[in-house]
DNA sequence: TTGCGTGCAAAGGTTTTGCATGGCA
DNA sequence: TGCCATGCAAAACCTTTGCACGCAA
């Protein structure tokens, strides 16, 4: 199915501006849509639900699933930075749910390593880390 | 949270046994319901669920979750064989969906790298590497 | 003008929850 | 006996979809 965008349209723009905004910080649909609305210039949930799929197709956007439980996250990626910074990671912690951005270089030697030795290519995008983080795990 | 099991009922052990029997399948909640049901011995969906989350929290079961739209699978994890060979990781390859048991040094490492650099403790039992296998990964 | 994008409301499907009953230790 | 587990129904939740209208090219 082809869902990338052919046309450029009001909405998508300050979708797209928005998540930038934020940064590596991750962002539900919910969000969104609140934020909008908070703005006063609201946008239909349908079309976040629709524009952040086109822009994860696109590539413009990585989408997380932490849970069933809990709603997907959206990111914007930050082509530059990334191959600046290396590759992020995600630690869920199972004490307060929080969601934690990581970019650590011992993790991405992991991944050379377990191509290496493991045969296995690991995906950043889909894998989610579970633990405790440094609150949680007195 | 607490969920771990603290009674042993009937409906525990007959699900744990048809886990184990299914061995690597993909299962969802609603395939267990539908097979008690077909076997004149059905459970309450919300037992399943309940038991599942349980099941998740001891280790003795990996879920997976595969995108939003679709429920979460579920399979059974060779506690026994984890004991045997130390800390030990599970990758699942997103092509074949084959279920791989590794143990890692460096993995293990990675885990106290974690800890003091990133406070972050974590959990391998919980714990889902996705990527791509050897066969797969062409 | 053509056809995609939007937005509203409603549906869809999975998972959770409230509460009374039943079962384990 | 004291809790915990069960099961039913209903709710909650996120996400998708149908359809009429609006807007980009």
């Amino acid at each position: 199915m082809d869902t990338r965008s052919k046309y450029r349209t009001k909405q998508r723009d300050i979708l797209l501006s928005y998540l930038r905004s934020v940064g590596g910080g991750h962002i539900t649909a919910n969000d969104v849509c609140s934020y909008f609305k908070e703005q006063g210039a609201p946008i239909g949930q349908s079309t976040v639900y629709r524009q952040l799929e086109s822009l994860v197709d696109e590539g413009l956007v990585n989408k997380y699933i932490i849970d069933t439980n809990s709603p997907a996250c959206f990111e914007y990626v930050d082509h530059d930075m990334c191959q600046r910074d290396g590759i992020c990671f995600h630690c869920k912690c199972e004490g307060c749910g929080k969601l934690i951005h990581l970019k650590c270089d011992e993790l991405s030697d992991i991944m050379g390593h377990l191509n290496e030795e493991h045969h296995f290519t690991l995906d950043p995008k889909r894998t989610v880390l579970y633990g405790l983080c440094e609150d949680c795990r007195k």
